[in-house]
DNA sequence: ATCACGACCTGGAGGC
DNA sequence: TGCCTCCAGGTCGTGA
């Protein structure tokens, strides 16, 4: 679900966090991703008594820093939602973590789905945790430019959309804003990367910068689950240029947008103005 | 090493 | 109404 505007609007949203001090760490005991546990004990030892400092984001991650040597790391998966609720509202269904402010407050985690990730990483060496330590660059905090994409195509093969949904390549882009930066720049999902010339890598840089920030502005795409901390969905699906446009006009060219499968995911591109 | 596929899991939408 | 199939913002393990 949540790919970088959205993970980036969840930590927006989330501000009035800061300042809390943890007072208790309940899970549901239900594993996430790969079957994997939520580490409960470890939770609780890390930010019971801590008060949250500072909320970061990596490509599609979050980090909730504490003023102790412990931030929680949380990936959303497609259906994972992180929101502050009053101690008192009634708990959704599929809520997995929930830490509970001494100020009344709750921030919970749910995720019908179970794809999402929850840890503990060290502040400061964050990026020797294993799901941070092999994300490529993020394209809203680092500098991300043709040169950087033409670099690492070298020597590969496989689609530019694969290319672009790679988070080791660019952290953060996912299924809708890869078809969407493709769009902007004029380059075919299906094409392989060793057409990817240091022009078309310059425009492929511009699009994905463009499409990410333009939702973000619009406080991301809400397909069907996503919403903010508060719980408010975002607006970009009314925006969107390709994705889930099929047979309608190119807002370009004026030719139906055709879809295709690639990897398994739903692909959106013009045949017309899409040309490489 | 790279690449593409299927699996993981739940729920909503649409067809019959 | 109910039951079926298909689809979904992600990632990882597998096998070619």
């Amino acid at each position: 679900m949540p790919e970088l505007p959205e993970v980036e609007t969840v930590r927006l949203t989330l501000r009035p966090a800061v300042g809390a001090t943890i007072g208790g760490v309940w899970t549901s005991g239900q594993p996430l991703r790969l079957n994997r546990p939520i580490p409960t004990a470890a939770l609780r030892r890390a930010l019971v008594g801590r008060r949250i400092t500072e909320l970061r984001r990596f490509g599609k991650y979050l980090l909730v820093d504490t003023d102790g040597p412990r931030s929680l790391l949380v990936h959303l998966g497609m259906t994972g939602r992180l929101r502050i609720h009053r101690a008192a509202d009634e708990r959704a269904l599929h809520t997995h973590v929930v830490l509970r402010f001494e100020d009344g407050r709750e921030l919970r985690y749910s995720d019908p789905r179970r794809f999402g990730q929850v840890d503990l990483a060290r502040r400061g060496a964050e990026r020797d945790h294993p799901s941070l330590a092999v994300l490529g660059l993020d394209p809203l905090t680092e500098r991300l430019d043709g040169a950087y994409l033409h670099d690492r195509a070298r020597g590969k093969s496989a689609s530019l959309k694969a290319f672009l949904m790679d988070q080791g390549i660019v952290a953060g882009v996912g299924n809708i804003y890869a078809s969407e930066a493709l769009w902007r720049a004029k380059l075919r999902p299906t094409a392989r990367l060793p057409r990817l010339t240091r022009e078309r890598a310059d425009a492929l840089a511009r699009g994905i910068r463009d499409a990410l920030r333009h939702a973000l502005a619009k406080g991301g795409t809400s397909l069907r689950d996503f919403v903010d901390a508060d719980g408010v969905a975002g607006e970009n699906a009314d925006y969107l240029l390709v994705y889930g446009r099929e047979g309608a006009p190119c807002r370009r060219c004026r030719t139906l947008i055709r879809r295709s499968v690639i990897q398994g995911r739903a692909t959106f591109f013009c045949p017309r103005c899409q040309v490489l």
